[in-house]
RNA sequence: GGGGGGUUUCCCGAGUGGCCAAAGGGGUCAGACUGUAAAUCUGAUGGCAAUGCCUUCAAAGGUUCGAAUCCUUUACCCCCCA
């Protein structure tokens, strides 16, 4: 394995799984536990980069399926690979259209060879094998591509589950057959839905093949979160301790908690920048509103010592920005929303340093609960 | 002076005898959002002691079992001819 995506274990908590590493990638280290926002067509929506440099993100997402249809991967190709396309000089991490499969269930169907997407823009065929996705996203560049994964909703059928899950592990291989660059490391995903052994089966023979990381796909798909959590109480201590473990597309603060308190040390989500979109600023008393009546007159900032550009105004004027469209509304939620989730994990990065996760867990939830 | 058209629930606007507390937008209020087809979507929006009752379609009066819808008068607005 390359020296270069060195996983390095700083220290655990005593009181659960939770750990604090650095994991080193050609465009620098990522801090761990981490979220990373996401910037599915390579911008994270609405916050422009040194903005988003400025809420403490290291690593970003984009997305595979997305800027394969649009505009094409030769495209950024041309103009100088995802780095250069974006602007975007840190770690990025892209998913692989797995999750499109999912998403864009109308559009898209799974054979065992590939999955075959309808365009949700034009209509035009892009069938994406592992093979494909693997060289999609060497193409583009990306620090850590995303085998391409079968994700399917939930609840669903034992056998629909068992058969997307052993095709996940089929196609694993053939991504892994596939990677050509030493320079971009390649992560394996655990599927398996609520099934637990299936989910610990799914991990042992990914651990086996030895990726470079492991991540826990297929949740927040429907299930209830107490699901979620069963399902990585069983999956987290069978993914290799000494690689990066990388829950993705979760979610919410209290999800960043639960899955950290597992040992999860990489996520991702729209959350924060889609429900800033939608008026929700994320706080430690739990979310805000801002579109709501009680706001007119507002005077405080969202959230008190919150350094953010959005923080320096008041509440009365952000939701001022909504009721009058202005596009500044989303993007000041955008970014305060990241600010609120790098902190976050900040805090928990600092709290796993000095043995206390799980004081720290429980003083965030009792603010979120209102206590 | 003569002729014609109009006034609808916060706004615009449909509705020409019962199925109308009244379509559809907008606004407002509330909710949702978890690897982004999302600056999107959903619900509510006359009042109330609310499986019902009361008040409303410019105002007043009338016709009718029944009127936002038909008739009369009044007020205001618009257009055409003098």
């Amino acid at each position: 394995m390359s020296q270069e995506f060195r996983f390095q274990l700083h220290c655990a908590d005593q009181s659960c799984s939770a750990r604090r590493a650095t994991f080193f990638t050609p465009h620098g280290p990522v801090e761990t536990p981490a979220f990373m926002p996401v910037g599915t067509q390579g911008t994270v929506k609405g916050i422009e980069l040194d903005r988003l440099r400025e809420t403490g993100a290291h690593m970003i997402l984009a997305n595979t399926y997305h800027l394969a249809t649009r505009p094409g991967e030769e495209t950024v190709v041309a103009l100088g690979g995802l780095h250069k396309f974006t602007g975007w000089e840190g770690p990025i991490l892209t998913d692989s259209g797995g999750f499109q499969l999912y998403s864009l269930a109308n559009c898209a169907k799974a054979t065992e060879d590939e999955v075959r997407f309808r365009s949700h823009i034009d209509g035009r065929l892009l069938a994406l094998s592992p093979e494909r996705a693997v060289a999609i996203q060497e193409a583009l560049g990306s620090d850590v591509a995303m085998v391409l994964d079968h994700v399917v909703a939930l609840p669903n059928k034992p056998e629909k589950v068992r058969d997307a899950c052993e095709r996940t592990i089929r196609w694993a291989a053939r991504c892994q057959k596939a990677a050509t660059r030493r320079d971009q490391a390649l992560f394996a995903i655990v599927q398996g839905g609520l099934d637990l052994e299936l989910r610990v089966e799914c991990a042992r023979q990914l651990a086996e093949m030895d990726f470079i990381g492991y991540a826990v796909g297929g949740l927040s798909v429907g299930e209830e979160p107490v699901e979620m959590y069963k399902t990585l109480d069983a999956v987290c201590p069978a993914m290799p301790y000494e690689k990066p473990r990388y829950l993705m597309g979760v979610g919410r603060p209290i999800d960043l908690l639960e899955g950290v308190r597992r040992g999860i040390d990489l996520f991702d989500c729209v959350m924060p920048t889609r429900n800033g979109r939608n008026a929700s600023a994320f706080t430690d008393a739990g979310p805000l509103r801002l579109r709501n009546k009680q706001f007119t007159r507002d005077d405080r900032p969202i959230e008190e010592h919150c350094p953010c550009p959005a923080c320096r105004r008041s509440r009365g004027y952000i939701r001022h920005l909504f009721m009058a469209k202005e596009m500044l509304g989303p993007m000041l939620l955008a970014v305060h929303n990241i600010t609120y989730y790098q902190r976050l994990m900040r805090d928990a990065r600092a709290a796993i340093e000095t043995n206390s996760f799980m004081e720290f867990y429980a003083r965030r939830v009792a603010g979120w609960a209102g206590a």
